[in-house]
DNA sequence: CACCAACGCTTGCGTTTTGCAAGTATGGCA
DNA sequence: TGCCATACTTGCAAAACGCAAGCGTTGGTG
């Protein structure tokens, strides 16, 4: 992962939230670890995402290296989203987040669980 | 952990999110996991903080029942924070965090090493 | 006991980000 | 070729952030 911009320290914490501290995109990861990929998919989501932070957020996925556009050949010809290999590998985070979350925070529910391949 | 205030989704990612996500917050509680308590302390790591967001940070800590004040008494006078059980709990998070951080962020280093009691 | 510096915030203000609604361009299908 | 869903972009008001300065309290020193 290239990292052009400020770092605000070399903490692999800081940097990872230079990255992926906000309110939304974990969120779009989760959702593409769920196997959603289109655009669509994302607005779709309970939690229900303005557009126009979607369409940023998936941006800067793509440019950290995090997700990429690529056309399903096999269904229908629009594009779409999906995790690399990094990406793929925040699934470990995304645990932890989810069951600190059901440990510690009431009426939550589990719901993550990894695509099947 | 009560939760008064609006909540997007029941997903236990979105809902740790409310209160975790934002680029701060868990950099608070990786200080105190490494034994810091002091305002000042929080101050003076690494990615300098403003003072208005780290009262705030504090104060929302505390009223999610993640961190507490306490006046450490073998020393001197002056109240510190450190973190309830539900904060220690977050060990788990940050570590992941900041794993990824280390294997596909370039110029991370380890830091993060846990409170020796 | 008075003074003073360090500490733990709060306030003000300009800038950035967010949230919401509406608009636009493109793709796929009839 | 026309229509509708999709995938964004734009505009604007509200909230959050970042920075600097200020302010009350605490603790140590003379």
């Amino acid at each position: 992962m290239n990292n052009t911009q400020h770092k605000r320290s070399c903490c692999p914490v800081a940097c990872t939230l230079d990255i992926l501290g906000d309110k939304w995109t974990l969120l779009i990861v989760r959702d593409m670890l769920l196997g959603r990929c289109y655009y669509k998919d994302f607005c779709q989501s309970p939690e229900k995402i303005a557009t126009n932070i979607l369409a940023d957020r998936l941006g800067k996925l793509v440019e950290h290296g995090i997700a990429e556009k690529w056309i399903p050949d096999n269904v229908s010809g629009r594009e779409a989203y999906r995790l690399t290999a990094t990406g793929q590998s925040l699934k470990t985070v995304l645990e932890s987040v989810a069951q600190w979350g059901l440990n510690n925070i009431k009426g939550t529910e589990a719901r993550l669980k990894a695509k099947s391949k």
